[in-house]
DNA sequence: ACCAGTATAGGTAAAAAACATATGTCAGTC
DNA sequence: GACTGACATATGTTTTTTACCTATACTGGT
């Protein structure tokens, strides 16, 4: 088992004693803020990872997944990319949200919806017994 | 690297063609779940097990893990517990919260109005392209 | 020629969550 | 009195998600 002492959190962190940074992330929210953005226009990932911070993920997207996301993204159908030759510089692939895709980021809002409730009904609970 | 065709997700799972189970979920949510129950009596592993689907985490909290997550929480001082031979039937360890794993539950409230923001920006902006 | 910014991508480690199993108490019942 | 199911705590292992690190190549400016 691994019941560390002191575990190196992402969620939590200790700054001072008694002093915590606390980040509370939604799971996988890369996902559908990927799919909201390519539903606006189609776009490649750099320009995207350089738009997700409008969507509250701020300088916490990696890059490197973020390019594996997309690909299966594309693999599942709820994206299409292709080879964009002709913008300039370096080669640049350009993805578009599909019909899946659009659907999948409808079901993602209805989810979101749901946590915005619970996270609700959480801080109405936490403010009862202040 | 790990490119896989079909991700067995835990937040999101293809029922039926373009037809998916989407959950979306607050990192670690258990751990101020604890927080919140602790911070309004005293109460043992299977009692907060019983109570957590009151703050939404409905069939999905691991029993195993809680009782590890308890014993970090311990480990931080976060809670103090001691074994309870009062109470009839098999034996309980109660837990109760300190001054230390109050501030922490501020923390994580002002987190969670955070994230509330972020999926409240997130669903105007899904609407306005609707 | 060199450098910084743009662009895509793979490899690996760590954290978080899920899944599985073990152990013991106690109350009711067949 | 053996058996069953709910209560109660706990460990071991695997999968999923996220973080960290490196590699490659094109382009514009100095």
């Amino acid at each position: 088992m691994t019941h560390r002492r002191h575990p190196r959190s992402r969620s939590r962190r200790l700054v001072r004693p008694g002093h915590w940074h606390v980040h509370a992330r939604v799971e996988r929210f890369v996902e559908p803020s990927l799919l909201l953005l390519l539903r606006e226009r189609p776009l490649h990932g750099y320009e995207l990872l350089e738009r997700l911070p409008e969507l509250g993920l701020e300088g916490r997207v990696d890059i490197g997944n973020l390019y594996r996301l997309l690909r299966s993204l594309e693999d599942e159908g709820l994206v299409s990319s292709e080879w964009n030759a002709e913008l300039p510089g370096p080669a640049k692939r350009t993805y578009e949200l599909t019909a899946q895709g659009r659907r999948l980021l409808d079901r993602w809002a209805e989810a979101l919806r749901r946590a915005q409730d619970t996270i609700g009904n959480f801080l109405d609970r936490y403010e009862e017994g202040r």
